[in-house]
DNA sequence: TGGCGAATTGAAAACGCTTTTCAATTTCAC
DNA sequence: GTGAAATTGAAAAGCGTTTTCAATTCGCCA
């Protein structure tokens, strides 16, 4: 979905709750909408300052939770203490993570077989299970080959 | 591994690191040891209270910081913003969790087919994978049924 | 277009959990 | 026992996040 419709759908769902349209608040979406995932509210807000300096930190927190609310946000915290948010694909099924410890890179995946055996541990252990948290620490191929220092998040979830 | 054993080895750690051995450290630590798992600070610290009113709050992080350094606790981070302690079996492989939103119950579970899962998916998108975060959330089974309201944390891990 | 009440904002204070500081106390090798 | 070094509790500081509050902005209605 393109970071247009992404905005629109925003606009929308302040309409329907009755917020107002703000010059920060756009600011904040449409940098976070064309951002690539997992930004941290400090990665956000040094990207949106570049666009318009006026916006305070408070406001980014507040427009991330509204995004979040409007199911336009995912908030994941990993292991490094602070949250960190993705935009949502409304096709975009659930997936999980994997974190190379080195460069930070975060890769994303989905697989159904994961789904499954998620599934049947709760049901064996008496659950219905509703959510998951998993998430996969290690090193990646180009840092043990030393390849590259920080490589970009890579984009896109691998399906499984 | 019982409270005795686990204190010896607690007291060795000491040694071996040139530290020394107070009636705090070694409260914190009976106690710690002698509860079932998933404790948090403030739990550990009412608890240990309870024991010896004389130990502050700092000394429990204190202690358990040293105790994760030895290799004797583990260190957990749940939905719920604190941190958890578990005291570590030497024995113990990893094991994961499956914790009811609404009693607060936690079940530890190992699954060998999870473990070689999570192995083949790194290794697909290139990682060599060390450690891993897998969390289900979901409703028990008394949760459903109206059994019960607060169950203890189930003891024992799980295999599947 | 201007006016007005309500929503929104930025800065700073408050928050909850955790770590650190510091002076006073305790441990332990001699 | 003695003294240097480690440890302690209380309080302060840290860190990411949320809330407060006065000032500003929005957008409905005239």
């Amino acid at each position: 979905m393109s970071v247009r419709a992404r905005m629109r759908r925003f606009e929308q769902a302040l309409r329907e709750r009755g917020l107002k349209s703000t010059a920060q608040r756009d600011d904040i979406a449409r940098v976070f909408f064309g951002a690539e995932g997992h930004l941290s509210v400090e990665e956000l807000y040094a990207a949106v300052r570049r666009v318009n300096p006026r916006v305070g930190y408070a406001t980014v927190y507040r427009t991330l939770k509204l995004l979040k609310e409007c199911g336009l946000a995912a908030e994941r915290h990993f292991d490094d203490g602070q949250a960190r948010y993705e935009p949502v694909e409304d096709d975009q099924q659930q997936h999980d993570h994997i974190i190379c410890e080195r460069c930070g890179k975060i890769v994303e995946f989905a697989s159904q077989e994961l789904e499954r055996l998620q599934e049947r541990i709760g049901r064996f252990l008496g659950f219905v299970v509703g959510r998951h948290r998993i998430e996969l620490y290690g090193i990646c191929a180009e840092c043990r080959e030393g390849r590259r220092r920080r490589p970009r998040s890579e984009h896109g979830v691998h399906r499984l």
